[in-house]
DNA sequence: AAAACCGATGAAAAGGATTACATGAAGCTC
DNA sequence: GAGCTTCATGTAATCCTTTTCATCGGTTTT
């Protein structure tokens, strides 16, 4: 039926140790190397990948596990840790975990029994706590999301940074009256509440924070609630793309003008971002840092793997669009 | 070590036999099942996933080749696939082939030594015509692409009766020089060229069609150049959501206006689609229908090998929005 | 009461590769 | 030329399950 590595042995008249060891680059004479690999071309034989991993004890398989993959943060970072994956000749195992502690048990139940060799993890909040317990039986490096417990390698944006960047960037054009709305899942969020907490703080801004799910027609509900108030706010920050949308699609029934009446700015810049409305200011995230900083902790955890935790934390890029400055032109206008 | 399943046999007391059977939901007594899970929830044993493939020979496991997961089409289209795939208990594996035939050809080889049950692949317009010779060893489900052949089944948008349907509606609000910009990669430009072409004779519009890098950049740079000529077009097509939003930026360049100067539309619906400029007109496609008919296709391929090979052609809905309509209003006017 | 059957269980083979160890030839040293 | 090392090669054990087959007690059939 299938040609296994006896049939391509057998072929070339050598044993089967041989065969395996051409594909291991282990010493075989050339001209032994040439009869096997004309056998292997004549057979069309291809090696089983789990009878390999099953003897070799190398599953050369990470696991990738994120919220969901349509959110074009995780969707670009899958990207950039799936050619990273490849080019180190891994695999990869993509799950999406809709912030659920159920599906994040489940999925973690699976990378064990994949025998994962190293798994990278955007943990929702419940997860999170609960981590401090018992370690998976693998590396394990968190993305966008810290360790409270500082067990883990972590990667991620500087939160708290880029949210106080948005603020006092909301404050040095005149806005004094700035809410903030916050995803209330995941803590990204937390981190982003607390930077906008300390920069509204320093300035002496008043705050208002508000929490709900991670998607626009929450966020829209949510503001449109709070612009039917009679003390309007002039600023807004949403903690992610898609809660930005959300404001944008608030403010355009309200009929209220961007950035004239309220300045609004959030997180993710994408092709579309400077063609929403003005054109939309946001923190850039620095997603392919993100992505290979977090192979490379895992790679360099699978080496040492009892150096102590390591946490880096990028630095954000403020893009400042029409949504925040009087429309002067039509090309972005970076700011630091 | 890592514990095995004989270990849990042992301190069940049984045989490996009967803990497989446990898990294998084979015949075993209540009493022994009993021992059993206790024995596995006190040494915490995981299935080796790669012994259990090796033996039972089925990896469980469909392969998804897509172009680029950030495309926001194969974005939605592997969550759909993801989520189908993990509730019937299998696993994917996703790759991102950028349309590079040897890329292609490598992943193919990587599906073979996985031992995949079933791949799902929209092929590369090369990939597509080479796909006749020899097919690979496990079914295969096209998505988004035809096959020329008619050997393989394939699930995906009806795209030259979606772009006739566009044609026909720029026509509607009276425009008679409409252009078409399509990928020079994808086979589905091709079809959308074709529906394109077919609409614009059967109305005895003059056509004219540019084939360019699937992105937004080569689409803004192509459209800038056509429209410096001075018979200028007073419609525009484009046969990808990010060379729509390349041509939104060149007539942001050019400073015309949308939709008086220059109506324009394309494909798939997003998040921001309506909130880009006056609101963007778009076919959406059932995304969620062509992922779910591709596992159809695929399982019931593998119920009955021999069967002739489908072709399941679905449509999209029109949404017309600012880009092609005096803006009336901020909801959606969905039109058939 | 013997024969046939049944369902739960265990012993052992099988699945397809890698790898530890043994072997034997060739090349060196003295 | 005896003894030692080196290197390519082959033999067989091994990885961890699932699955086949045999066994065994107990029930039903004749």
């Amino acid at each position: 039926m299938t040609v296994g590595i006896k049939d391509v042995a057998q072929r070339a008249g050598v044993s089967v140790a041989t065969v395996s060891r051409v594909f291991g680059n282990g010493p075989v004479s050339p001209e032994l190397r040439e009869r096997v690999e004309k056998a292997i071309a004549a057979t069309g034989y291809r090696p089983n990948l789990s009878a390999r991993r099953l003897r070799s004890q190398h599953s050369q398989t990470i696991g990738l596990m994120v919220a969901d993959i349509r959110r074009p943060f995780f969707t670009a970072l899958s990207r950039v840790v799936e050619d990273e994956a490849y080019r180190q000749g891994m695999r990869l195992i993509l799950c999406n975990t809709d912030e659920s502690p159920e599906r994040e048990a489940m999925y973690l139940r699976l990378m064990e029994e994949e025998r994962v060799t190293g798994l990278i993890w955007a943990p929702s909040r419940g997860s999170l706590e609960r981590l401090s317990d018992d370690g998976p039986p693998f590396p394990l490096v968190l993305i966008d999301r810290g360790s409270p417990s500082g067990r883990y390698d972590c990667v991620g944006l500087d939160n708290h940074q880029a949210t106080a960047t948005l603020v006092r960037h909301l404050h040095a054009i005149g806005r004094s009256r700035i809410v903030g709305i916050f995803g209330n899942t995941s803590s990204t969020a937390i981190d982003r509440h607390l930077g906008y907490l300390s920069a509204t703080a320093s300035l002496g801004l008043s705050s208002e924070a508000f929490f709900v799910a991670p998607n626009a027609e929450a966020a829209e509900r949510e503001i449109l609630k709070v612009f039917s108030r009679p003390d309007r706010p002039d600023g807004v920050i949403a903690s992610s793309n898609l809660m930005l949308l959300g404001v944008v699609k608030a403010m355009r029934r309200l009929e209220l003008r961007t950035p004239d009446d309220v300045a609004i700015a959030g997180f993710d810049n994408e092709t579309w971002s400077e063609l929403v409305g003005p054109g939309l200011t946001v923190i850039e995230q620095p997603v392919g840092d993100i992505g290979r900083m977090a192979m490379t902790l895992l790679f360099d955890r699978l080496k040492a793997p009892k150096a102590p935790a390591r946490k880096v934390m990028l630095t954000g890029r403020l893009i400042v669009r029409g949504s925040t400055a009087p429309v002067t032109g039509l090309v972005d206008e970076p700011v630091d």
